[in-house]
DNA sequence: GTCTATACACTGATAGAC
DNA sequence: GTCTATCAGTGTATAGAC
């Protein structure tokens, strides 16, 4: 605070809270709670591994402050759902944009919270409830009154979900393996990939299982 | 070998080695090599830590095993697209089929797979080479062949690839996760999923996707 | 606020009795 | 082959100087 000067460090605009969460998301989101280390957070923050415990008590707290940042991005992107202005389509089609972007920019994310869920359920059932509170997120019933009133056809709701959601995340979350699985047939992903690709894509599975 | 009796186990078909890869396959597929816990695979096997350095030199040598088990029978399911006398849809049906089984029995291998393979990309490259070569995994060029002999329509075939994989492994990556976003939108996981609900909706992505 | 030094628990790995 | 005991290294967390 009282430092007139600024050598070392790059990033003067950025705090050393903001940094260490940063390291902390990246490390996090790759080796998870029980995977990560702290002094790779420090290291990836570029400050020492004490600081850790000044800013954040101690390893859980931090990873708290992580997920639940990571969770409430997550949530957000399903408030579209809840303007009733909007036809059922159209509300698609401004989700799938929004999640395929969302993911574009955290690949991980979605792996990071379903790693997590998988490892504490209570915890996440608990953070699920407030949001469900706060946001009625209702991809579902969205669906089930569009089937009602004749606007989509009737479908398996709860399947169109899944095959939805897969069709958006998991592209990002294996991308590794797709790298070297399309390179070993003669692909590439970096050209044979994009967001925009994906997004056509999975609107074209949406005109096709909802009827035009 | 020379034991007259076998109190306090209740497996006495399977041999200790095969119990450790059990437990290792177990821990390791949930927390990865990193975060996987030596004590936590003895304790899972039901036998003691040291038991396992005297069968699995070490930690890595055990992890290897493991990696290798589980990425030679991802490949195996590649295997049916080497059939020529199948049409290309029927090989793909076959192949939905498999993948969906083999998921349903190892819900986490694709993310342990995708895991580790982000963790080292030049292990996995090896690896892949190998495969490769042995098993001709060529997804893509019997996609192309196909659109070439009018077989099935003009399609992108790396995201045609990449989808299919998509709707194949992410639910039962995620089944955490939509165990509690379906719950809370009063819908139940283990009645609204099953996999030959799966298999179906994938087979109807295939055909509106390839054409009748 | 940020650092160094260090306490203390845990983890992978080995030695040695049986 | 299987166990107990134990070591060295690493990890989280804290104390204290600046």
């Amino acid at each position: 605070m009282v430092k007139p000067y600024n050598q070392m460090k790059q990033l003067g605009d950025n705090s050393t809270e903001e940094k260490i969460l940063d390291a902390a998301k990246e490390v996090f989101m790759k080796h998870g709670l029980y995977g990560a280390r702290m002094q790779d957070i420090a290291d990836t923050a570029g400050i020492n591994k004490a600081l850790l415990h000044y800013y954040f008590r101690n390893k859980e707290k931090m990873f708290d402050k992580v997920f639940d940042g990571a969770l409430a991005k997550f949530f957000e992107q399903l408030d579209v759902f809840s303007n009733n202005e909007l036809s059922v389509k159209k509300r698609l089609f401004i989700y799938i944009d929004n999640i395929i972007e969302f993911y574009a920019e955290y690949p991980q994310m979605s792996m990071f919270i379903i790693k997590e869920i998988g490892n504490n359920p209570e915890i996440f059932k608990e953070k699920v409830h407030v949001a469900k509170k706060n946001k009625t997120l209702r991809l579902i019933h969205v669906l089930e009154d569009g089937m009602k009133n004749g606007e989509i056809k009737k479908i398996d709701s709860a399947m169109f979900m899944i095959n939805l959601q897969s069709l958006c995340s998991f592209p990002f979350l294996a991308s590794p393996m797709f790298k070297y699985s399309l390179k070993a047939q003669g692909k590439d992903w970096e050209k044979d990939f994009n967001s925009e690709k994906l997004k056509q894509s999975v609107k074209n599975f949406v005109e096709f299982t909802l009827g035009k």
